[in-house]
DNA sequence: GTAAGTGCAAAACCTTTGCACGTCG
DNA sequence: CGACGTGCAAAGGTTTTGCACTTAC
């Protein structure tokens, strides 16, 4: 049943490899043990979890390299960074597709779900663009409770 | 040409002080010179600038007062919480209106603007409710460049 | 060979918290 | 008086950084 799965195709790490190499970059082994674990990882995941995933790859990975690496996993495309907030930082695969998406975060567990929002990217400009700002990015995050979470929490007396 | 300000009118701090009474508690000297402090200043400050309002009012508030009656002041709706996930938290005096509104951030000087975007909260909400969740607030943060900083900074080679 | 990269541990940073003393009601 | 509030300073917890050693190219 299990069909071939993606993550071990070693080719995936061509774009990421060039990404670096074109800045004059070095494709090293904890580089590279980083960049698999995080196309490993599935859902949203802190450095910490980073961390330990790169670990099992390879046991030499720091900490400092994780928070070293994360910046060019982000400028490659390779991961999404999404900051809700919370105490640490998420990150996310990049998925192929690269909608605009956003954030609806459960105050009772935490859980991150991604939702495409294409209208807000266009609104996001449209605002910026009416202040005579240049549109960088734009991020919707809409705080919620979860199904779970309503029926374990009363919501306050 | 200096028309009375409202900063000054003692019977502001009322609906404040009614909001401490009813929570059971006090009417502290330096509680009320943080709430004075706050409603004296415009715009978006941190919780440092807040304290040296404060201190200006009153030598004796701490810091740890400063983070503690934070909470108060945004229970009591005297205050707004702005987090745009920089370093520090941003705070704002609470307009009149409560009309929703987005963030607009300059990128190159930090600065805030504050815009009306009824819309999303309509948006949030129908975001949350599609997904089962039960909405309690949203935040949309455009990240742009402002005039001045786009001429400042080229946009790097 | 040499400049970039790494691990380690300490630093940085805002915010929170423990404790003994003050003070509001 | 007694609980709530305060100042001080130290702790907390994620992310960053300085330094000497490695290593990719």
């Amino acid at each position: 049943m299990t069909k071939p799965s993606a993550t071990d195709s070693p080719e995936h790490s061509g774009a990421f490899r060039a990404f670096i190499a074109q800045k004059g970059l070095r494709a090293t082994r904890q580089r590279m043990a980083v960049f698999e674990a995080a196309k490993s990882i599935s859902g949203h995941y802190t450095a910490e979890d980073l961390l330990r995933k790169a670990r099992a790859l390879d046991r030499t990975v720091s900490r400092a390299t994780i928070y070293r690496a994360l910046p060019l996993l982000v400028g490659s495309g390779t991961v999404r960074e999404v900051d809700v907030g919370r105490d640490h930082k998420y990150y996310l695969a990049e998925a192929g597709g690269n909608a605009f998406q956003a954030q609806l975060v459960c105050e009772g567990c935490d859980t991150i779900v991604e939702v495409d929002a294409p209208f807000m990217e266009w609104y996001g400009k449209a605002v910026a663009a009416k202040h005579g700002m240049r549109p960088i990015s734009q991020k919707l995050q809409v705080t919620a409770l979860c199904e779970r979470c309503q029926k374990r929490r009363a919501p306050r007396p």
